[in-house]
DNA sequence: TATTGTTATACTCTATAACTATA
DNA sequence: TATAGTTATAGAGTATAACAATA
Protein backbone atom coordinates (compact mmCIF):
# COMPACT_ATOMS: atom_id res chain seq x y z
CA UNK A 1 0.00 0.00 0.00
CA UNK A 2 1.18 3.31 -0.82
CA UNK A 3 2.11 6.20 1.26
CA UNK A 4 -0.75 8.62 1.72
CA UNK A 5 0.14 11.80 0.13
CA UNK A 6 -0.93 14.87 1.46
CA UNK A 7 -4.11 16.22 0.93
CA UNK A 8 -4.47 19.23 -1.41
CA UNK A 9 -4.94 22.34 0.80
CA UNK A 10 -7.93 24.71 -0.50
CA UNK A 11 -6.42 26.76 -2.66
CA UNK A 12 -4.69 23.94 -4.61
CA UNK A 13 -7.83 22.61 -4.71
CA UNK A 14 -9.51 25.60 -6.19
CA UNK A 15 -6.97 25.84 -8.41
CA UNK A 16 -6.87 22.49 -9.71
CA UNK A 17 -10.94 22.71 -10.26
CA UNK A 18 -10.80 25.79 -12.04
CA UNK A 19 -8.18 24.46 -14.09
CA UNK A 20 -9.63 21.15 -15.23
CA UNK A 21 -13.58 23.45 -15.61
CA UNK A 22 -11.70 26.26 -17.84
CA UNK A 23 -10.19 23.78 -19.97
CA UNK A 24 -12.55 21.52 -20.40
CA UNK A 25 -15.28 23.95 -21.26
CA UNK A 26 -12.76 26.00 -23.78
CA UNK A 27 -11.83 22.34 -25.29
CA UNK A 28 -15.45 21.89 -25.94
CA UNK A 29 -16.18 25.18 -27.83
CA UNK A 30 -12.86 25.18 -29.56
CA UNK A 31 -13.86 21.59 -31.20
CA UNK A 32 -17.21 22.47 -31.99
CA UNK A 33 -15.76 25.65 -33.50
CA UNK A 34 -13.65 23.83 -35.41
CA UNK A 35 -16.04 21.01 -36.59
CA UNK A 36 -18.29 23.75 -38.02
CA UNK A 37 -16.23 25.84 -39.46
CA UNK A 38 -13.96 23.16 -41.11
CA UNK A 39 -14.91 19.83 -40.26
CA UNK A 40 -11.44 19.46 -38.38
CA UNK A 41 -11.00 17.67 -35.04
CA UNK A 42 -8.82 19.13 -32.35
CA UNK A 43 -5.99 16.99 -33.21
CA UNK A 44 -6.07 17.68 -36.83
CA UNK A 45 -6.44 21.75 -36.42
CA UNK A 46 -2.85 21.32 -33.91
CA UNK A 47 -1.13 18.93 -36.87
CA UNK A 48 -2.35 21.60 -39.48
CA UNK A 49 -1.15 24.16 -37.48
CA UNK A 50 1.94 23.07 -36.47
CA UNK A 51 2.80 22.02 -39.97
CA UNK A 52 1.47 25.64 -40.80
CA UNK A 53 4.17 27.49 -38.48
CA UNK A 54 6.93 25.22 -39.67
CA UNK A 55 9.22 27.08 -42.00
CA UNK A 56 9.01 24.04 -44.38
CA UNK A 57 5.68 23.16 -43.71
CA UNK A 58 6.63 20.04 -43.18
CA UNK A 59 7.24 17.69 -40.19
CA UNK A 60 7.60 14.04 -39.57
CA UNK A 61 5.61 11.70 -37.76
CA UNK A 62 7.54 10.65 -34.93
CA UNK A 63 7.67 14.12 -34.10
CA UNK A 64 4.27 14.96 -34.51
CA UNK A 65 2.51 12.14 -32.16
CA UNK A 66 5.37 13.44 -29.39
CA UNK A 67 3.89 16.62 -29.75
CA UNK A 68 0.06 16.38 -30.25
CA UNK A 69 -0.87 13.01 -29.49
CA UNK A 70 -0.85 10.04 -27.16
CA UNK A 71 -0.05 6.99 -29.87
CA UNK A 72 1.60 6.60 -32.73
CA UNK A 73 -1.58 4.22 -34.45
CA UNK A 74 -3.93 7.56 -33.47
CA UNK A 75 -1.30 9.95 -35.46
CA UNK A 76 -1.90 7.55 -38.65
CA UNK A 77 -5.65 7.98 -38.21
CA UNK A 78 -5.70 11.79 -38.28
CA UNK A 79 -3.24 12.01 -40.52
CA UNK A 80 -4.69 9.67 -42.77
CA UNK A 81 -8.07 11.59 -42.79
CA UNK A 82 -6.32 14.84 -43.39
CA UNK A 83 -4.46 13.42 -46.18
CA UNK A 84 -7.87 11.99 -47.46
CA UNK A 85 -9.41 15.90 -47.09
CA UNK A 86 -6.21 16.73 -49.49
CA UNK A 87 -4.79 18.99 -46.14
CA UNK A 88 -1.78 17.09 -45.95
CA UNK A 89 0.44 14.82 -47.96
CA UNK A 90 2.71 12.18 -47.02
CA UNK A 91 6.21 11.14 -48.61
CA UNK A 92 9.15 9.23 -47.37
CA UNK A 93 11.75 10.73 -45.90
CA UNK A 94 15.02 11.12 -48.21
CA UNK A 95 17.45 10.90 -45.47
CA UNK A 96 15.38 7.61 -43.36
CA UNK A 97 13.56 5.72 -45.38
CA UNK A 98 12.02 4.93 -42.32
CA UNK A 99 10.19 8.17 -41.73
CA UNK A 100 7.07 9.21 -43.60
CA UNK A 101 7.15 13.32 -43.62
CA UNK A 102 3.93 14.67 -43.36
CA UNK A 103 3.51 18.77 -45.74
CA UNK A 104 0.65 20.95 -45.68
CA UNK A 105 -0.67 21.25 -48.91
CA UNK A 106 -2.34 24.51 -50.39
CA UNK A 107 -5.64 23.27 -49.70
CA UNK A 108 -4.43 22.32 -46.14
CA UNK A 109 -3.45 26.26 -45.87
CA UNK A 110 -6.94 27.34 -47.11
CA UNK A 111 -8.61 25.65 -44.20
CA UNK A 112 -6.09 27.16 -41.85
CA UNK A 113 -6.90 30.73 -42.75
CA UNK A 114 -10.70 29.65 -42.76
CA UNK A 115 -10.67 28.60 -39.64
CA UNK A 116 -8.76 30.64 -37.64
CA UNK A 117 -10.49 33.57 -37.16
CA UNK A 118 -13.46 31.92 -35.29
CA UNK A 119 -11.06 29.87 -33.50
CA UNK A 120 -9.30 33.35 -31.84
CA UNK A 121 -13.21 34.32 -31.61
CA UNK A 122 -14.07 31.88 -29.23
CA UNK A 123 -10.26 31.52 -26.99
CA UNK A 124 -10.71 35.75 -27.02
CA UNK A 125 -14.26 35.40 -25.65
CA UNK A 126 -14.22 32.74 -23.72
CA UNK A 127 -10.71 32.77 -22.27
CA UNK A 128 -9.85 36.30 -22.44
CA UNK A 129 -12.07 38.49 -22.00
CA UNK A 130 -11.81 38.54 -18.52
CA UNK A 131 -8.48 38.71 -17.83
CA UNK A 132 -6.46 42.03 -18.22
CA UNK A 133 -2.87 41.91 -19.98
CA UNK A 134 -1.15 41.61 -16.86
CA UNK A 135 -3.21 38.81 -15.88
CA UNK A 136 -2.14 37.23 -18.67
CA UNK A 137 1.42 37.75 -18.70
CA UNK A 138 0.89 36.09 -15.00
CA UNK A 139 -0.93 32.94 -16.27
CA UNK A 140 1.79 32.22 -18.96
CA UNK A 141 4.29 32.92 -16.43
CA UNK A 142 2.85 30.19 -14.05
CA UNK A 143 1.78 27.54 -16.72
CA UNK A 144 5.00 27.58 -18.86
CA UNK A 145 7.44 26.09 -16.05
CA UNK A 146 4.48 23.72 -15.41
CA UNK A 147 4.61 22.79 -18.77
CA UNK A 148 8.19 22.50 -19.16
CA UNK A 149 8.44 20.33 -15.89
CA UNK A 150 5.15 18.33 -17.47
CA UNK A 151 7.40 18.02 -20.59
CA UNK A 152 10.28 16.53 -18.67
CA UNK A 153 8.63 13.33 -18.33
CA UNK A 154 9.96 11.28 -21.44
CA UNK A 155 8.40 11.46 -24.39
CA UNK A 156 5.02 9.59 -24.93
CA UNK A 157 6.18 7.56 -28.09
CA UNK A 158 9.16 6.52 -26.35
CA UNK A 159 7.00 5.33 -23.33
CA UNK A 160 4.41 3.82 -25.22
CA UNK A 161 6.97 1.65 -27.12
CA UNK A 162 9.26 0.75 -24.33
CA UNK A 163 6.35 -0.73 -22.45
CA UNK A 164 6.08 -3.48 -24.46
CA UNK A 165 9.52 -4.81 -22.90
CA UNK A 166 8.12 -4.11 -19.53
CA UNK A 167 7.50 -1.25 -16.73
CA UNK B 1 -18.41 36.96 -43.54
CA UNK B 2 -17.53 37.99 -39.92
CA UNK B 3 -15.69 40.48 -39.01
CA UNK B 4 -11.76 38.87 -38.61
CA UNK B 5 -11.36 39.47 -34.91
CA UNK B 6 -7.68 40.99 -33.95
CA UNK B 7 -4.89 38.42 -33.92
CA UNK B 8 -4.38 36.92 -30.27
CA UNK B 9 -0.79 38.57 -29.10
CA UNK B 10 2.26 36.92 -28.14
CA UNK B 11 1.77 36.59 -24.84
CA UNK B 12 -1.53 35.69 -25.12
CA UNK B 13 -0.58 32.90 -27.72
CA UNK B 14 1.81 31.57 -24.80
CA UNK B 15 -0.84 31.18 -22.07
CA UNK B 16 -3.14 29.82 -24.17
CA UNK B 17 -0.77 27.22 -26.14
CA UNK B 18 0.57 26.24 -22.10
CA UNK B 19 -2.94 26.01 -20.60
CA UNK B 20 -3.73 23.53 -23.56
CA UNK B 21 -1.08 21.57 -23.37
CA UNK B 22 -0.97 21.50 -19.50
CA UNK B 23 -4.74 20.49 -19.46
CA UNK B 24 -4.12 17.73 -21.76
CA UNK B 25 -0.81 16.71 -20.03
CA UNK B 26 -2.25 17.01 -16.86
CA UNK B 27 -5.56 15.07 -18.40
CA UNK B 28 -3.91 12.36 -19.75
CA UNK B 29 -2.08 11.23 -16.64
CA UNK B 30 -5.21 11.71 -14.55
CA UNK B 31 -7.11 9.20 -16.38
CA UNK B 32 -4.64 6.65 -16.25
CA UNK B 33 -4.42 6.92 -13.00
CA UNK B 34 -8.30 6.62 -12.47
CA UNK B 35 -8.42 3.97 -14.81
CA UNK B 36 -5.37 1.45 -13.23
CA UNK B 37 -6.51 2.40 -9.30
CA UNK B 38 -10.24 2.18 -9.85
CA UNK B 39 -11.00 0.96 -13.48
CA UNK B 40 -12.81 4.70 -13.65
CA UNK B 41 -13.38 7.11 -16.73
CA UNK B 42 -12.48 10.54 -15.23
CA UNK B 43 -16.52 11.47 -15.98
CA UNK B 44 -17.25 8.69 -13.80
CA UNK B 45 -14.62 10.23 -11.41
CA UNK B 46 -16.10 13.65 -11.26
CA UNK B 47 -19.50 12.06 -10.55
CA UNK B 48 -18.52 10.02 -7.86
CA UNK B 49 -16.59 13.24 -6.41
CA UNK B 50 -19.56 15.38 -6.73
CA UNK B 51 -22.07 13.10 -4.90
CA UNK B 52 -19.65 12.30 -2.35
CA UNK B 53 -19.07 15.86 -1.59
CA UNK B 54 -22.57 16.76 -1.41
CA UNK B 55 -24.06 16.05 2.07
CA UNK B 56 -26.79 14.32 1.04
CA UNK B 57 -24.87 11.70 -1.34
CA UNK B 58 -27.54 12.47 -4.12
CA UNK B 59 -27.73 14.45 -6.83
CA UNK B 60 -30.11 14.98 -9.49
CA UNK B 61 -29.69 14.09 -13.21
CA UNK B 62 -30.20 17.35 -14.90
CA UNK B 63 -27.52 18.93 -12.34
CA UNK B 64 -25.00 16.40 -12.94
CA UNK B 65 -25.03 16.62 -16.63
CA UNK B 66 -24.70 20.49 -16.45
CA UNK B 67 -21.70 20.28 -14.01
CA UNK B 68 -20.06 17.39 -15.75
CA UNK B 69 -20.94 16.17 -19.21
CA UNK B 70 -22.35 17.93 -22.92
CA UNK B 71 -25.32 15.89 -23.25
CA UNK B 72 -27.78 13.97 -21.35
CA UNK B 73 -27.35 10.41 -22.98
CA UNK B 74 -23.52 10.85 -22.17
CA UNK B 75 -24.52 11.16 -18.44
CA UNK B 76 -26.81 8.12 -18.85
CA UNK B 77 -24.14 6.33 -20.19
CA UNK B 78 -21.93 6.88 -17.57
CA UNK B 79 -23.93 6.58 -14.53
CA UNK B 80 -25.24 3.35 -16.15
CA UNK B 81 -21.44 2.38 -16.38
CA UNK B 82 -21.58 3.61 -12.25
CA UNK B 83 -24.82 1.61 -11.37
CA UNK B 84 -23.63 -1.93 -13.18
CA UNK B 85 -20.17 -1.82 -10.93
CA UNK B 86 -23.04 -0.99 -7.98
CA UNK B 87 -21.40 2.52 -7.12
CA UNK B 88 -24.16 4.41 -7.36
CA UNK B 89 -27.93 4.00 -7.49
CA UNK B 90 -30.37 5.10 -9.22
CA UNK B 91 -34.14 6.14 -7.43
CA UNK B 92 -37.24 8.46 -8.93
CA UNK B 93 -36.98 11.67 -7.05
CA UNK B 94 -40.53 11.65 -4.86
CA UNK B 95 -40.89 15.47 -5.69
CA UNK B 96 -40.62 15.43 -9.31
CA UNK B 97 -41.59 11.70 -10.78
CA UNK B 98 -39.50 13.17 -13.79
CA UNK B 99 -36.62 13.60 -12.31
CA UNK B 100 -34.17 10.47 -11.40
CA UNK B 101 -31.63 11.03 -8.21
CA UNK B 102 -28.33 9.42 -7.78
CA UNK B 103 -26.82 8.22 -4.63
CA UNK B 104 -23.36 7.07 -3.98
CA UNK B 105 -23.35 3.40 -1.83
CA UNK B 106 -20.61 2.85 0.57
CA UNK B 107 -19.08 0.67 -2.58
CA UNK B 108 -18.89 4.02 -4.41
CA UNK B 109 -17.11 5.82 -1.54
CA UNK B 110 -14.76 3.09 -1.13
CA UNK B 111 -13.92 3.06 -4.91
CA UNK B 112 -13.52 7.06 -4.34
CA UNK B 113 -11.10 6.61 -1.44
CA UNK B 114 -9.09 3.93 -2.83
CA UNK B 115 -8.56 6.20 -6.05
CA UNK B 116 -8.01 9.63 -4.46
CA UNK B 117 -4.66 9.39 -3.31
CA UNK B 118 -3.30 8.14 -6.57
CA UNK B 119 -5.04 10.99 -8.01
CA UNK B 120 -3.68 13.26 -5.75
CA UNK B 121 -0.15 12.22 -6.04
CA UNK B 122 -0.76 12.65 -10.26
CA UNK B 123 -1.91 15.91 -9.32
CA UNK B 124 0.55 17.22 -7.02
CA UNK B 125 3.57 16.10 -9.00
CA UNK B 126 2.77 17.10 -12.31
CA UNK B 127 0.50 20.71 -11.62
CA UNK B 128 1.83 21.73 -7.84
CA UNK B 129 4.81 20.66 -8.08
CA UNK B 130 6.96 23.71 -9.83
CA UNK B 131 4.41 26.19 -8.05
CA UNK B 132 5.13 28.25 -5.11
CA UNK B 133 2.32 28.85 -2.44
CA UNK B 134 2.00 32.15 -3.82
CA UNK B 135 1.97 30.80 -7.81
CA UNK B 136 -1.14 27.99 -6.81
CA UNK B 137 -2.70 31.26 -4.63
CA UNK B 138 -2.07 33.39 -7.94
CA UNK B 139 -3.10 31.06 -10.96
CA UNK B 140 -6.51 29.85 -8.63
CA UNK B 141 -7.12 33.97 -8.64
CA UNK B 142 -6.71 34.26 -12.33
CA UNK B 143 -8.72 30.89 -13.29
CA UNK B 144 -11.64 30.96 -11.20
CA UNK B 145 -12.86 34.55 -12.57
CA UNK B 146 -12.51 32.85 -16.18
CA UNK B 147 -14.47 30.23 -15.51
CA UNK B 148 -17.13 31.86 -13.86
CA UNK B 149 -16.98 34.07 -17.12
CA UNK B 150 -17.42 30.92 -19.33
CA UNK B 151 -20.11 29.61 -16.54
CA UNK B 152 -22.30 32.54 -17.37
CA UNK B 153 -23.21 31.36 -20.82
CA UNK B 154 -26.50 29.18 -19.91
CA UNK B 155 -25.97 25.60 -19.09
CA UNK B 156 -25.27 22.91 -21.49
CA UNK B 157 -28.23 20.65 -21.11
CA UNK B 158 -30.48 23.64 -21.59
CA UNK B 159 -28.35 24.58 -24.54
CA UNK B 160 -28.41 21.64 -26.54
CA UNK B 161 -32.61 21.33 -25.62
CA UNK B 162 -33.08 24.40 -26.73
CA UNK B 163 -31.02 24.41 -30.14
CA UNK B 164 -33.71 21.48 -31.03
CA UNK B 165 -36.01 24.47 -31.91
CA UNK B 166 -33.54 26.89 -33.71
CA UNK B 167 -30.84 28.75 -32.65
C1' DT C 1 -46.56 22.01 -24.15
C1' DA C 2 -42.26 21.70 -21.80
C1' DT C 3 -39.13 18.99 -19.17
C1' DT C 4 -36.73 14.65 -17.46
C1' DG C 5 -34.44 10.88 -18.67
C1' DT C 6 -33.60 6.70 -21.65
C1' DT C 7 -32.74 4.27 -25.82
C1' DA C 8 -31.28 3.17 -30.51
C1' DT C 9 -28.00 4.13 -33.55
C1' DA C 10 -24.16 5.65 -35.83
C1' DC C 11 -19.86 7.67 -35.60
C1' DT C 12 -15.30 9.33 -33.92
C1' DC C 13 -11.44 8.47 -31.63
C1' DT C 14 -8.13 5.69 -29.17
C1' DA C 15 -5.07 1.96 -27.84
C1' DT C 16 -2.91 -2.58 -28.30
C1' DA C 17 -0.59 -5.82 -30.72
C1' DA C 18 1.05 -7.74 -34.78
C1' DC C 19 3.28 -6.64 -38.91
C1' DT C 20 6.61 -4.65 -42.59
C1' DA C 21 10.55 -2.28 -43.76
C1' DT C 22 14.64 0.23 -42.93
C1' DA C 23 18.86 1.48 -39.78
C1' DT D 1 18.07 -5.40 -32.56
C1' DA D 2 15.87 -1.11 -32.48
C1' DT D 3 13.14 2.31 -34.72
C1' DA D 4 9.37 4.27 -38.04
C1' DG D 5 5.08 3.70 -39.42
C1' DT D 6 0.75 1.07 -40.71
C1' DT D 7 -3.02 -1.98 -40.04
C1' DA D 8 -6.54 -4.80 -37.90
C1' DT D 9 -9.37 -4.90 -34.36
C1' DA D 10 -11.90 -3.96 -30.61
C1' DG D 11 -13.62 -0.91 -27.11
C1' DA D 12 -14.91 3.49 -24.97
C1' DG D 13 -17.22 7.54 -25.36
C1' DT D 14 -20.24 10.88 -27.66
C1' DA D 15 -24.10 13.10 -29.95
C1' DT D 16 -28.56 13.16 -32.27
C1' DA D 17 -33.08 12.08 -32.66
C1' DA D 18 -37.00 9.68 -31.34
C1' DC D 19 -39.38 8.12 -27.44
C1' DA D 20 -42.21 7.59 -22.90
C1' DA D 21 -43.62 9.59 -18.78
C1' DT D 22 -44.59 13.33 -15.84
C1' DA D 23 -45.42 18.52 -14.89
Amino acid sequence: MPDTPPALDVLQLGAYFSLVEVSSLLRYEVEKQLREAGDLSHVQFQVLARLGDSPTGSSRMTDLADSVVYSRSGLTYQVGALEDAGLVLRSSSPDDERSVVVTVTEAGRAVLEKVLPGHIEVVSSLLFEPLSPDDVNTLANLLVPVRDHMRSIPPRSAASRRRRNGP
